[in-house]
DNA sequence: GTCTGTGCAAAGGATTTGCACACCG
DNA sequence: CGGTGTGCAAATCCTTTGCACAGAC
């Protein structure tokens, strides 16, 4: 495991069969922007990612890109209650997060149970008999910020 | 309990009260908001409240009342991965949502073990030591929405 | 060559801000 | 009265759409 993932060699051929595999067409620019997404461990907002790409890819099509891997499971977009969506590279299905409402720093947790919570759902509502997706977030003040108050 | 709350006598008195008991003002167009609110079973658009008023409040308004009452913790913001957010009365903490993501029906359900769940995240990140809300919501397609695909 | 992906410009929609006036307490 | 709440206009921010051209397969 090297300690800086470096958007080479064998990742790099990695992304491009997740972008084929998808029917998605192989460009620097998308491959940039799941190197970038791959590399951060939190959830990136549009306007972030834009930005920090080693090959430039306009905003829209950022938007566009990430709109196309959403619908394909690649990623995920995530609210967190700053007035703007963040987009996450998908590992595994019950990935959510901890924010901090003072200084916005995440950190990841897993395990909200997804599946039991689903059925119980689904024995309360009338309309549904199937859960496709969930969102689970968890919002408090770092230890820092607490301290600061 | 009444079954159909009207915004009359009491229902007016204590809407008057939880205004008053959280440092608000009682003015007619934070009454008729907080009566569309209690009186709607599910969350609704910024915009749709501003409509339906009784009494009307301009929907600048609105979105500056549901932001002071959202801080009062009387009402609470609500991500249905529409465009744009949705408010709710709070009656409970533990109280969330199944939306259909085809026609936008949503019912709700309760229990999702929020406590739990808070000490098992809590125990998983460095930084945190108290949540103080968190956000929980299902998505799937209602049965109607299914049988048409 | 064909069709998806891209950049640039512009539109669209939700939400916020500024400011003078109204009105609750 | 003093200060919060309100309406109206305008600004701002995020996101989407249109269109002609470039580049992947």
């Amino acid at each position: 495991m090297s300690a800086i993932p470096k958007y080479h060699g064998k990742d790099r051929k990695h992304l491009q069969n997740v972008l084929r595999d998808n029917g998605f067409r192989s460009t620097e620019g998308r491959l940039a922007l799941l190197a970038a997404l791959a590399r951060s461990s939190k959830p990136l907002p549009v306007e972030v990612l834009a930005r920090q790409l080693s090959t430039r890819l306009d905003e829209v099509n950022v938007y566009r890109a990430l709109e196309s891997f959403a619908k394909a499971g690649i990623t995920r977009r995530v609210d967190l209650q700053h007035g703007h969506a963040h987009y996450e590279f998908v590992h595994g299905d019950d990935h959510h997060h901890v924010v901090c409402t003072g200084c916005s720093k995440i950190e990841d947790f897993e395990g909200c149970d997804y599946e039991k919570l689903a059925q119980k759902a689904l024995k309360q509502v009338k309309e549904f008999s199937r859960i496709e997706s969930h969102s689970f977030e968890l919002f408090g003040l770092c230890n820092t910020c607490a301290t600061q108050l």
